[in-house]
DNA sequence: ACCTGAACACCGTTCAAGT
DNA sequence: ACCTGAACACCGTTCAAGT
C-alpha cells in the first residue's frame, strides 16, 4: 500500500472542481459528456483534466465512487434485513434503477464486468463484485438461486436489464418488469413464488 | 404507395458505392464508423452521402436491409420446421448471434424497438416485430411461453442478452449461456424442460 | 510540480458553386 | 437534378511555455 502524498493546494482545488463539474456534466449529458466542456466549466485548462484523470474512464470512476460504495454497503444492509433471495432481488432492483436514473453510472458498472471472465481490477469492480458475490452465496445456500450462476454473470444481466429499460426510454415500471422477466424466465407462468 | 421514380445514372451509382462502403465500414469499425470516411472510400463528396442517407440511422438501415429480411424469413422457416417453442428459442439464438457478430446490426435492431411501447415504424422495425409476433403467438397457443410477454419486450430482451454477451467480449458460448439464463430464469434448476 | 492554452488531427453537417 | 468540397463548429489529446 503506497499512500499518495498530499497534492499541492492548487492541484487539490482543481481536482475537486473537476469532479464537481464532471458529476454535473455526466448527469446532464450522459457518459459521453464533452471533456473539454468539463474542463471549461471547472475553470481549468484541458491539460489539467488529463493530468488528474488520464482517461474518461478514470473520471467516470472518480465521479461515482460514493455511489458505488453506497451500492455495495446497501447490499450488506439488505442481507441483514431480508432473507437471501429477497435481498438479492431487491439489490438488483436498486442497482438497475440507479443505472437507469444516473446517467454514466450504467457505463461505469458495465465496464466493471467487461472483457475476461473475471471482474475488472478497479475499486468499482471490486466493490460491486464483492457485494454481488456475498448476496449470491447466501441465496445459493438458501437454495433460491440456480447454483451455476456467477457474480459476473449476474452483474452483466443487470446491465442487460438496464439496457432493455433504456430502449423503452423511461417507461414507468420497466425495471420491475424486465427484472421479473429475467428472474422468472420466459416460460409459462404456472406455480411461482 | 408512391413508387420512387428512377434515379439519374450517376446518382444510382453513387448510391450503390455508398452502400458498399458503408457495409464494409460498419463491419470493420462498428456502427460508429466515420461517415466522412465512408464517403471518401466511396469516392464521393460528403454532401452526396447526406443527400442519399440523411441520417446515420438511414444508412445503417439501408446497409442491413438484406440481413434483416433474411432474419424475418428465417423465423417463418423455423416455424414450419419446429414446434413453436423450439422455433422461438432457435430464432432468438440466431438473432443474438447475428447481433453479436455483425457489428452495427445490434444497433439497428435496438433502434427498431426504441422509445414508445410500440415498434418503430421502419422497414426493419416492421419486419422484425412481425416475425417476433408470429413466433410468439404460436408459442403462446402451445402454452410454452408466458402469456403476458409482448413482441417488443421479447426483442428488447434479445437486445439485452446481446449486450451482456458483448461485455464478455467474444467468450465462446456466451449467447447460449445468457439466453439460457434469461429464458429459464435465475431460480433454482429443478424440473426443467 | 503543476497549470495553461495553442496546436493538431479528426468528425458531422451545411451550403454556395458547379455541371 | 445531382455532385463537390470548402467552411464551420466541435471534440479529444498533446506539449511547449509559463509560474
Amino acid at each position: 500500500m503506497t499512500r499518495a502524498r498530499p497534492m499541492r493546494a492548487d492541484a487539490r482545488r482543481n481536482h475537486e472542481r473537476l469532479l464537481t463539474a464532471a458529476v454535473e456534466a455526466f448527469a446532464r449529458y450522459g457518459e459521453r459528456a464533452s471533456l473539454d466542456d468539463i474542463a471549461k466549466r471547472a475553470g481549468v485548462g484541458s491539460g489539467t483534466l488529463y493530468r488528474h484523470f488520464p482517461t474518461r474512464q478514470a473520471l467516470l470512476e472518480a465521479a461515482y465512487t460514493d455511489r458505488v460504495e453506497a451500492l455495495a454497503a446497501r447490499a450488506d444492509d439488505l442481507a441483514r434485513r431480508l432473507p437471501p433471495g429477497e435481498a438479492l432481488r431487491e439489490w438488483l432492483y436498486e442497482l438497475c434503477v440507479g443505472s437507469v436514473q444516473v446517467r454514466g453510472l450504467k457505463s461505469l458498472l458495465g465496464s466493471a464486468v467487461t472483457d475476461g471472465g473475471g471482474p475488472v481490477d478497479s475499486p468499482c469492480g471490486t466493490a460491486v463484485t464483492g457485494a454481488a458475490t456475498r448476496l449470491l452465496d447466501a441465496a445459493r445456500r438458501e437454495g433460491t438461486v440456480r447454483a451455476d450462476l456467477t457474480p459476473v454473470e449476474l452483474l452483466r444481466l443487470a446491465h442487460a436489464v438496464t439496457t432493455a429499460c433504456e430502449l423503452g426510454h423511461g417507461e414507468p415500471g420497466a425495471v420491475r418488469r424486465y427484472l421479473t422477466l429475467v428472474t422468472q424466465g420466459l416460460g409459462p407462468t404456472a406455480a411461482r413464488g
